[in-house]
RNA sequence: GGUCCGUUCGUCUAGGGGUUAGGACACCAGAUUUUCAUUCUGGUAACACGGGUUCGAUUCCCGUACGGACUACCA
């Protein structure tokens, strides 16, 4: 097998899509599990759809991901430079050798013109029946192309490509695709702004940087003859890479591919980071502000549209690593099923040691003002850890443990709050102060004793207890929950909730 | 419209000429947690359709349907 060399070569166009993620990662995989090299390029040749930050981005996004880039922008290597712009004169050589050895010419058409073919031609595209009707350097004469150059009238140079001939391509995910010519246009290699087109940039480039395998979306297989028959024209057929056409990523309800609509309106992000977009200023928010965790998105991404054949599912970056091979990539498109991703996420949680999972509280309390000792913090992890989904869980359902409520859940206290929880949360109240250090145990067996010597069933009134202390009706472990509280506080919490809600059984 | 690609539970998928078609997410139920969540146990649920080939097809072939991509001087 040869040198392994891929590349993830996105266009800086806007945020990176999580399917873009998902694409540098199976190239990322095969890199590294045949120690090769993954090179990130940027394929900047439409001056027109440029967005600043959106390289920026790009580098951000993949580094968050895990994502180590070993050659190309933002680390330099032996084929630099590795964005495409700044390639530009490289490119025109390769064209001009496809026009002087008859494979490519010079095309003068204007827009009008070719907007009026396709209009006249039903199922029109430019072919060899339509390049002979066209102004281009196969109906000029030799004279008027020269003329026409010299005096820069505006050309563009397209690929002739032959009129019926079959062109295979061996995509090692598909097998073998064959296409015939005729269904292949004469592709634009180099526009009149002197910039290539994606198709000729690509092939060069690929070529230039020693490219082992071709790893992209699937969007490109219709195009992929056209590259096959580049690498044929260019002499560089026995260096072409191998290809592998990826199944898109589709959304998760409905028909089409998953776009950033879809995601907001079922409230889940598509972008890795947060991205503001420069030209309207909206915000998206990114996974990572909506607390998914690098790996877990890793190992979610990883199986869509992959799997190891085994039962195992999750895997560690390395792990992933071991695994892949191309093989085993599915072919058929890919539903985006968020809910598989909070699993993954629940599950990558559970997997951090409490130190770690702290410093995710204590950002959430940052951002709030809030003081917490160590210790406290530490004893909020253990009983929330089996819980959450995301680290700002910890935050958002843990809140009363630093704020206490002001408003109780009504249909709970509709339902339950009667006579006997008066008489044994002030009953609880009363006693509760002098049990110091206020221990969960100790909570438990007062809450027995006070119960029991009014003839009341405990679990009568445990969630009315649980909601004078957090307002909800739900949460961690009651009696730790008092013991992370302390006395003073539950003591303030019950009268405040007898007082509050004493109107309330009248 | 044309070209190409695809199609196993709701979703991600395993499997493959003879299987009780397996797993995971989600969902439902039971247990445990005197609540909720967790955990455990169990359950519902799939080979798109029609023709071949074959002793036998979900698996191979061909059609059809459906889905997807592409069809720019965008990538």
């Amino acid at each position: 097998m040869r040198e392994v060399r891929v590349r993830f070569a996105p266009s800086p166009t806007g945020a990176l899509h999580i399917g873009g993620v998902r694409t540098a990662l199976y190239n990322y995989l095969l890199a590294r599990k045949h120690n090769g090299t993954m090179i990130l390029r940027i394929e900047d040749t439409d001056q027109g759809r440029y967005v600043p930050g959106a390289e920026d981005y790009i580098l951000r996004s993949l580094s968050w991901a895990g994502i180590k880039i070993d050659e190309g922008v933002g680390v330099g290597g032996p084929h630099a430079p590795y964005r495409q712009s700044e390639r530009k004169p490289l490119y025109r050589q390769y064209a001009q050798k496809l026009v002087d050895e008859g494979n490519a010419y010079y095309a003068f058409d204007t827009e009008s013109e070719l907007e009026s073919m396709r209009k006249a031609t039903p199922n029109a595209q430019y072919d060899g029946t339509i390049r002979v009707k066209m102004n281009n350097s196969f109906t000029l004469s030799a004279e008027e192309v020269a003329q026409k150059l010299s005096s820069g009238d505006k050309y563009v140079i397209r690929l002739k490509v032959p009129g019926n001939e079959e062109v295979r391509i061996q995509d090692l995910i598909r097998g073998e695709v064959i296409v015939n010519s005729s269904q292949v246009d004469d592709k634009v290699l180099m526009k009149s702004d002197g910039m290539p087109t994606y198709h000729l940039a690509n092939v060069v480039d690929d070529y230039l940087m020693k490219i082992s395998h071709v790893i992209r979306g699937e969007e490109w297989l219709p195009s992929a003859p056209l590259h096959v028959l580049l690498y044929k024209y260019l002499g560089w057929e026995k260096d072409m890479p191998q290809f592998a056409h990826l199944p898109l990523l589709l959304k998760p309800d409905g028909n089409g591919k998953l776009s950033k609509r879809d995601a907001d309106k079922m409230g889940f992000p598509i972008f890795p980071l947060n991205w503001t977009d420069p030209a309207s200023g909206e915000l998206a928010k990114g996974f990572r502000e909506n607390g998914y965790l690098p790996e877990a998105m890793i190992n979610f991404l990883a199986f869509l549209g992959w799997n190891p054949g085994t039962e195992q599912e999750i895997f560690s970056m390395d792990q992933l690593i071991d695994a892949f091979t191309l093989e085993r990539i599915g072919k058929a498109g890919a539903r985006f099923d968020i809910q598989k991703a909070q699993w993954f996420n629940q599950q990558y949680i559970r997997t951090k040691a409490d130190e770690e999972l702290t410093v995710y509280l204590f950002d959430s309390l940052q951002k709030e003002n809030i003081e917490c000792t160590l210790e406290k913090a530490h004893k909020i992890i253990t009983v929330m850890k089996e819980r959450v989904t995301f680290p700002q869980d910890f935050w958002e359902q843990g809140k009363f443990f630093f704020i206490a409520p002001t408003a109780f859940d009504e249909q709970i206290v509709a339902k339950k709050w009667n006579d006997d929880a008066v008489r044994v949360l002030s009953a609880y109240k009363n006693e509760i102060k002098l049990i110091n250090p206020l221990t969960a145990t100790a909570a438990k067996d007062l809450l027995e004793k006070v119960t029991a010597s009014l003839g009341i069933k405990t679990g009568q009134i445990l969630q009315m207890l649980r909601m004078s202390i957090t307002g909800g009706a739900s949460g961690p472990d009651l009696m730790m929950t008092m013991e992370i509280l302390g006395n003073p506080e539950v003591e303030k919490r019950i009268g405040y909730a007898l007082e509050t809600l004493k109107v309330k059984i009248a």
